[in-house]
DNA sequence: ATACGTGCAAAGTATTTGCAAACGG
DNA sequence: CCGTTTGCAAATACTTTGCACGTAT
């Protein structure tokens, strides 16, 4: 029942691997950076600063906000997490996993929802840019920016 | 010599466009808007709105930074720019041609410069997902990060 | 003439930083 | 133990809003 109390550590999850990793790094693994990357390990997509504090002072721990922010800072410079902007003016942040689900966004400009999507054949296209680019590319992010079902005028 | 002393209108420049669509739209043509729209006419990729205030002062007019971002809002309600973030927390901006050049961005992790770059064969991707999508797209964008060739170790 | 657009200054939000106390290794 | 991490509060940075005045139509 008490599931958000166990603390066996399952070497195949995100953020056994972000503590592992930042630990070897000569990071220190503390209580806040611990609390959020338990939680940024379940979240599905992106989510604003805000939204991570809420979250994880939802599940008890007594995290200040500014500590949600210098962990993803560190997150940020390891590659770790990736931030996501969708253009209204608040950064969002989901995890970056080195195998495993891709995807990009799909934003509404009626209702300000932010949907992910996945597509292959886009994945190539952006790939072989990242070749030619000259740069040693680590991270790339997609936003469509247009109105989604709900939000559409009746044809 | 004095290039931008230039007052004559033509009619084929995204700037004319603009201010038509705006004064068909019930908008009145101010001087802070006709200004504005005159520099991101030659701006060739995106900038902030400091960098815009910045530069249309230059120019010789006084124009408020509140204006600056209040110009964008309309143009971007509009369709006519769009809004690029580059993940450093400043929102950038630039015009969105009907017809003619449509690029993506590079960033570098290192120094934070943003280069412009154009794929064919990407834009077809992207936009065979928009048919898909479900969504009304109107605009898309897509930001690669990375180090740029100055910034990368030497090999 | 009259409502809209504008500049300036003040306010609002998201994010960052300073600091003393808590804590990991 | 000693230096990193943390929570809180204060500071900063970007963007928005209120208001009086100018100006396009």
């Amino acid at each position: 029942m008490v599931v958000e109390n166990r603390y066996h550590r399952d070497m195949s999850t995100w953020s056994s691997e972000v503590q592992d990793r930042l630990r070897l790094a000569g990071y220190r693994n503390g209580a806040a950076r611990t609390a959020l990357v338990d939680l940024l390990d379940t979240q599905s997509c992106c989510a604003s600063a805000a939204d991570l504090h809420e979250a994880v002072r939802r599940r008890g721990r007594n995290v200040g906000l500014a500590s949600v922010y210098r962990v993803l800072d560190s997150l940020l410079e390891s590659g770790l997490v990736q931030r996501v902007d969708v253009g209204d003016g608040v950064a969002r942040y989901e995890p970056v996993r080195t195998s495993g689900e891709h995807h990009h966004h799909l934003v509404c400009t009626g209702c300000g929802k932010v949907e992910a999507f996945t597509d292959p054949s886009l994945e190539r296209a952006i790939h072989r840019v990242e070749e030619t680019s000259g740069y040693a590319v680590d991270t790339h992010d997609v936003v469509l920016h247009g109105a989604c079902a709900d939000c559409q005028p009746a044809a």
